[in-house]
RNA sequence: GCCGAUGUGGCGGAAUUGGCAGACGCAGCAGACUCAAAAUCUGCCGUUGGCAACAACGUAUCGGUUCGACUCCGAUCAUCGGCACCA
């Protein structure tokens, strides 16, 4: 054989592959399956080192379960709506789908330069008119489910993208995309209605076994529970009650005053014959002016204004004043709190600031609590009650449910649930997105598009700086049309949908990908589904996986796929790091995966990534690294080439028992090589490791390289090295099989199997420990019984010299390991 | 503030069930090959003391359990991430 030449082999067997479609997949009930998914990218036009490790490690999953034996499904998409696209034909005056659809081209020749295992037959393009037909399709399912409503609200505005957002693309109250400041503007929406599945979406995390425990955590906490009881105030000199709500019904006998978001209707009521009206409305239009970072610090100062008016305490008869503040968000609960000062810091902070009533009503079981004493609310949850009518004395947690048994028995409260999730804003004032399928009607209101007429196509004649305006509302060909209904003259809706709607359902498409019927059919969505493995970034931890969830539950209640968990089991990617931060165009410490490819090849960069760090954890670049990672696969090449002769000439059944004893040396390293590679890759992501053990495997063979090796274990060496590899190193490993063994693919081969007996060694190494600390070791036969070994340990000369005049206290000896020797 | 993760040589990391800490790789040092260099092959490589055998120390810090702790328990510190005026 020639020298190792990554750049001659690779572009070879990716021609090979494509011409043999030797990854294309059919369903087959004969086979177990095994769905192996990488998050499909956004077409930015190239891949990043990120793309380049997260393909890698589904790569390793998709080869290495094939071998297995699996029918496995390994698709890869496009995830092609979205904001840059548009941002590009305003820049440039390109089309948006030229522009995505160039950027498809090129990222998917890089893609192929990777050598990856797609069935690229399967390729789902979420901008393409026959993928974001069914989104169209899937949102009118969610509309005739109820799940799917427009309203007015206060929403979150990116005036740099010039669109509303979700609450989960808001972060630190900043655009997730551009980082520039969210602003809120009440504007009429359309909202998918997640809050009806908050439960559910809670609850079934549990089912999640094979989910990181952080991205559970991520979810548990941006779901935010909470249990508690809401209950009526009736306010004095009007005809209306009042809603609170709160998690904590034993302080209930402490409240001095209610505190009322600036947006609670029920502040208009209160204006009426009120002689504070005015200053009460300034102060409401001062709180709604200020930025939503301002309002939501925990940082920024309480403000209200008493109203002169009061609420009453149902529990106890009390007055207590009637508020209006900056610090309670109308849309949580009911946009009104009681205020407890003794009970909560916030209400303890406010009360001190403008000099309102403290009653003190829990204090813990061994200390006698005085208000003048103290300088901060009680919080703890636990103790006893005091001031607090029938239920003073009583243990917190009794009193709890018994405080809520009393407002439900009065009929003046009720157990209640809250969560902090809120319904999933879906419009966006944006052209490149699916439209959304609805024709406003002045006759009949809001009506779908009929099924038959989806898809409801992006138009071309659009202008792209139209302010405020949705791009598709300057296409008059476009906004008018007929009720579908009635056939009266109507106008389309011209807001397009968030682009996470798309990649809510992607990874059922692909069991299905070119379905005109249905967005896929129903055997072949309950054969490949879920997701076996799924692999993204972290990044992801809410939106997209909170999302793709929630999908999953809705069809699954709709009857469309049987299952109702997308992905069973996820895998997190750390990052890909150079000089400790980030790979950045902005820090200018970008790697480019194409010239590393150019370089060293793809098996080399791929090798390097999954070696270099375990999968899930942050990644450090090393040029010199990488270098190392080619230099390894030279001494794959190289050892094999070596032994090429002695391969071909030996057979597969050859007799063990004439090995020298170095021979059977190698031999057993190969077999534990087998297991530990075969335990990494199936049990525990542990791709770093097992390449390491492939590395020693290696380094045992060179033991070899100038020493004749039976042909028979030759034979056996190269094939199982060479399979063993064949995930990692997809290229070099085919043109060793195809130099060494012939016809055939090797990514077609079954993984190699261990003999466990071929795994143990003969004679150990037992340790001599005196006090715990190592004193000396001893060569035994494996098979010696526990007397046997600590017997020949203790005669060591090591041992008597070490206890000669002490006690021995005990003597303690672990099996296969080390014989322990306790002296005084 | 609440929740979660991480902390091991010069560096990336290994140690899977409580049993020889530092596998494998990078960097470094030395040798072989070579006229020479590169490439390749071989050996050494936690710190301190010692010619050495060896000894002491050593997995963020402090303490505990144990014959024995990177691993289990309790506290603390640091870094990163999520949530946070959610009543």
């Amino acid at each position: 054989m020639d020298r190792y030449s990554p750049q001659e082999i690779e572009k070879k067997w990716q021609d090979k592959w494509e011409a043999d479609s030797a990854f294309k997949t059919e369903m087959d009930e004969n086979r177990p399956k095994y769905y192996a998914l990488e998050m499909f990218p956004y077409p930015s036009g190239n891949l990043h080192m990120g793309h380049v490790r997260n393909y890698s490690i589904g790569d390793v999953m998709a080869r290495y379960k094939t071998m297995e034996g699996f029918n496995v499904l390994h698709p890869m998409g496009f995830d092609s709506f979205g904001m840059p696209a548009e941002n590009a034909a305003i820049k440039n005056n390109v089309k948006p789908s030229d522009w995505t659809f160039s950027n498809i081209e090129n990222m998917k020749r890089q893609q192929r330069s990777m050598g990856l295992s797609y069935d690229w037959d399967r390729e789902a393009i979420t901008c393409t008119p026959e993928y974001y037909k069914w989104t169209q399709w899937l949102f009118e399912l969610f509309y005739k489910k109820g799940l799917a409503y427009k309203k007015k609200a206060s929403v979150n505005w990116c005036d740099t993208c010039g669109t509303v957002l979700a609450n989960e693309q808001v972060i630190d109250g900043k655009c997730w995309r551009c980082d520039s400041e969210v602003q809120k503007k009440d504007l009429s929406q359309w909202f998918l209605k997640i809050t009806d599945y908050a439960d559910v979406l809670l609850k079934d995390l549990d089912k999640l076994k094979g989910w990181p425990e952080r991205v559970k955590t991520m979810q548990d906490n941006w779901i935010g529970r909470s249990e508690g009881l809401e209950f009526e105030m009736p306010v004095e000199g009007l005809d209306e009650k009042l809603s609170v709500y709160t998690t904590r019904p034993d302080t209930a006998y402490g409240i001095t005053f209610v505190a009322l978001a600036a947006e609670n209707p029920l502040v208009e009521k209160i204006c009426e014959n009120n002689p504070k009206a005015a200053e009460i409305k300034a102060f409401c239009d001062k709180v709604r002016n200020q930025s939503e970072m301002e309002r939501t610090s925990s940082e920024s100062e309480k403000e209200g204004i008493f109203t002169g008016v009061y609420a009453i305490n149902p529990f106890n008869g009390n007055k207590a004043q009637l508020w209006v503040t900056n610090y309670v968000l109308a849309d949580y609960g009911t946009g009104a709190v009681m205020g407890v000062p003794s009970g909560d810091q916030r209400d303890w902070m406010f009360a001190k600031k403008y000099d309102l009533p403290i009653i003190l009503t829990l204090q813990p079981k061994d200390k006698e609590l005085k208000l003048e004493e103290m300088d901060a609310a009680y919080t703890d949850k636990d103790g006893v009650l005091v001031n607090s009518g029938k239920f003073t004395g009583m243990e917190i947690h009794k009193a709890m449910s018994g405080i809520i048994d009393e407002a439900e028995a009065q009929g003046f409260g009720k157990r209640k649930v809250n969560y902090r999730l809120r319904d999933w804003l879906i419009s966006r004032q944006r052209y490149w997105g699916a439209p959304i399928p609805v024709i406003h009607c002045p006759h009949c209101g809001e009506v779908l598009v009929p099924e038959e007429d989806l898809p409801v196509r992006l138009p071309e004649d659009v202008s792209f700086d139209s302010g405020a305006l949705s791009p598709l509302a300057t296409s008059e060909a476009f906004v008018n049309c007929k009720c579908p209904k009635c056939g009266a003259d109507a106008k389309r809706e011209t807001d397009t949908m968030d682009t996470f709607i798309c990649s809510s359902w992607y990874y059922l498409r692909y069991t299905d990908p070119k379905n005109d019927q249905a967005p896929f059919a129903k055997d072949k969505v309950n054969y490949w589904a879920p997701v076996d493995q799924y692999i993204g970034g972290i990044e992801h931890a809410i939106l997209h996986l909170l999302y793709s969830r929630f999908f999953t539950k809705v069809l699954h209640d709709a009857g469309l796929v049987d299952f109702d968990e997308p992905f069973s089991n996820l895998l997190t990617q750390g990052m890909v790091l150079k000089d400790g931060s980030k790979m950045s165009k902005s820090k200018g410490n970008v790697v480019s995966p194409e010239e590393i490819i150019a370089k060293y090849g793809a098996d080399t960069a791929r090798l390097f990534i999954l070696f270099a760090a375990p999968v899930d954890r942050d990644l450090e670049w090393s040029d010199q690294g990488v270098e190392g990672a080619f230099r390894f696969l030279g001494r794959v090449w190289r050892i094999l080439d070596h032994f090429e002769d002695m391969v071909k000439a030996g057979k597969d059944n050859y007799d063990v028992s004439a090995l020298t004893k170095e021979e059977k040396d190698l031999r057993r390293v190969l077999h534990v090589t087998i297991k530990k590679v075969t335990e990494d890759i199936r049990d525990r992501f542990m791709f770093n490791t097992a390449i390491s053990s492939i590395m020693e495997l290696v380094n045992a063979a060179y033991a070899f390289q100038d020493k004749e090796l039976n042909a028979g274990l030759a034979r056996e060496f190269a094939a199982a090295l060479i399979k063993m590899l064949a995930p990692f190193a997809p290229h070099i490993t085919e043109e060793l099989w195809h130099n060494l063994f012939g016809e055939g693919s090797v990514h077609q081969q079954q993984w190699p199997k261990y003999e466990e007996e071929a795994t143990k060694l003969a004679e150990i190494e037992i340790v001599l420990q005196i006090n715990g600390k190592v004193r000396d070791r001893i060569t035994l036969p494996a098979d010696i019984d526990k007397t046997a070994m600590e017997a020949a340990v203790k005669e060591l000369p090591r041992a008597k010299e070490l206890t000669e005049g002490k006690t021995i206290v005990k003597v303690i000896c672990v099996p296969k390991k080390l014989v322990n020797i306790v002296v005084k």
